[in-house]
DNA sequence: ATAATTTCTTGATTTTTGTCAAGCGCAAAA
DNA sequence: TTTTGCGCTTGACAAAAATCAAGAAATTAT
C-alpha cells in the first residue's frame, strides 16, 4: 500500500480494494524543486495535491510582508480549496521549502471520482467537515490563547516541524514576529 | 416565498420548486427565549436550526470566561457541525440572546433530504466549503490585522450586530477583551 | 418609579507584543 | 577558503492590549 491509498483509507474512510485503486491511478507523481512554486495568487489552481515528500508553505504576499498561513508536511492534502472548488482565482501562493514530491489530480480527473465510486461524495464531506473543525479550532486558539500559549501548543502537536523550516515562517503562522517567537523559544519552561 | 426557501435558493443553489418544498417541508418551526440554550457544551447536537428571526450566540465557557465564537443571526444556519456530522459531543454552547424563531431540521430528517434530492449532495459540499473559505479569512484576520483593525472591518461588515448584542460578545469573537473593544469604539476615525 | 443587575466606559498600571537596528552563525556559492 | 546571504537572536524602545478597579449608563426586575 502507498502512502496516498494508507492516507485515503484512514482519513476519507474504507473503500474498497479496486475503488482505492481506481482513485489512485488517477493521481500523477510530480516533483518540484525547493523554492518552485506550485500556485500563485491570482491563478486558479486547478489541482489538488498530495504531499508524498517534502515541504510546501501557503503564504499570501500583502503590500509589506508575507503572511504565512499553513505549511504542509507529508501525508497531506494541499490546494486552494475555494479556487479548487468554484473555479475562482486563488488567494493562495504555494511554494515548495524543500525538494518535493507530490501525487497531483487535476479537476477533471478529480471529478471522474465521483462518478466511479458513488460512496466518494459522502467521504468526501466527511472529510471537508473535518478540515473545517480544524481551523475552527485555529481561530479558537486565536480567541483564547497568548502567542506564547500558541507557541506551546503548536510546538506540542507539531514539534517535528521546528528543525525542518525556516521558523520565521511558523512564527507568522501563528500570529506572531519571528522576534517574539524567538523569544518565547529561550524562555525557561519553569 | 418564505425566507428559509430564499435562503436555500440563494445560498445552495437553485434547486427546483417541488424539491425545494420537499426540503422545507422538513424543518420545523420553533421558537426559544431570551437566554434559553439551543445547546449545551458537551451534548450531542443532533439538530441544523435556520434563524428565522432573533439572535444566537455560539460559545464556549472556559475555567475563568466565556469565548463567544460567532453570533448568528437571522438568515444563518446554527449548529456544531462537527457534533452534528460525526455525533460526537459538541465543543460550542448556543444560547439565544433575545427571543428566537427556529426552523430546526433533525439529523434523522436531514439524511432524507439526500435521498429525496439527488443534487443535495453536491450543494451541500459547496455550502460547506464556502463556510470553510470564510473560517480560512477569518484566520486570517488573526495572523495579519491588530485588534483594531479587525474591529474596523468587522464594523463595515456586520455594522448592524453593533446595537443587539451586548458589545462585550462582539469583543471575544474578535479576540479582544470589552475594554480594548471599548476603547477602540471611542477612538476618532482620523 | 425605584431598585437591582448588567453592561459599558475610563483611568492607572502592567504585561505582551511589535519595531528597529545591529550582530552572530551557518550554509550555500564563488 | 572566502564571501555572501539568509535566518536567528538580542537589546533598546515603542506601541498595543490586558488587567484591575471604580464608576456611569443602560436594562431589567420589583
Amino acid at each position: 500500500m502507498t502512502e496516498l491509498e494508507h492516507y485515503i483509507t484512514s482519513y476519507f474512510g474504507v473503500v474498497d480494494e479496486k475503488d482505492l485503486k481506481t482513485i489512485v491511478s488517477l493521481f500523477q507523481l510530480t516533483t518540484i524543486k525547493k523554492g518552485d512554486y506550485l500556485l500563485k495568487t491570482g491563478r486558479r489552481c486547478d489541482k489538488l495535491s498530495f504531499v508524498q515528500s517534502g515541504l510546501l508553505r501557503i503564504f499570501v504576499k500583502t503590500d509589506d510582508k508575507e503572511i504565512t498561513q499553513w505549511i504542509s508536511t507529508k501525508g497531506y492534502f494541499t490546494t486552494d480549496l475555494s479556487s479548487f472548488v468554484f473555479e475562482t482565482p486563488s488567494r493562495w501562493t504555494i511554494q515548495a521549502l524543500a525538494d518535493t514530491e507530490l501525487y497531483s489530480i487535476t479537476k477533471e480527473d478529480y471529478q471522474l471520482i465521483g462518478d466511479e465510486v458513488p460512496k466518494w461524495a459522502e467521504l468526501e464531506k466527511l472529510f471537508i467537515v473535518r478540515c473545517f473543525t480544524m481551523l475552527e479550532d485555529r481561530i479558537f486558539s486565536h480567541l483564547s490563547m497568548t502567542a506564547e500559549e500558541r507557541y506551546h501548543f503548536f510546538y506540542q502537536h507539531n514539534g517535528e516541524l521546528f528543525n525542518q523550516v525556516p521558523l520565521q515562517y511558523i512564527a507568522s503562522m501563528l500570529g506572531m514576529t519571528p522576534e517574539t517567537f524567538s523569544r518565547i523559544r529561550k524562555k525557561p519552561l519553569l
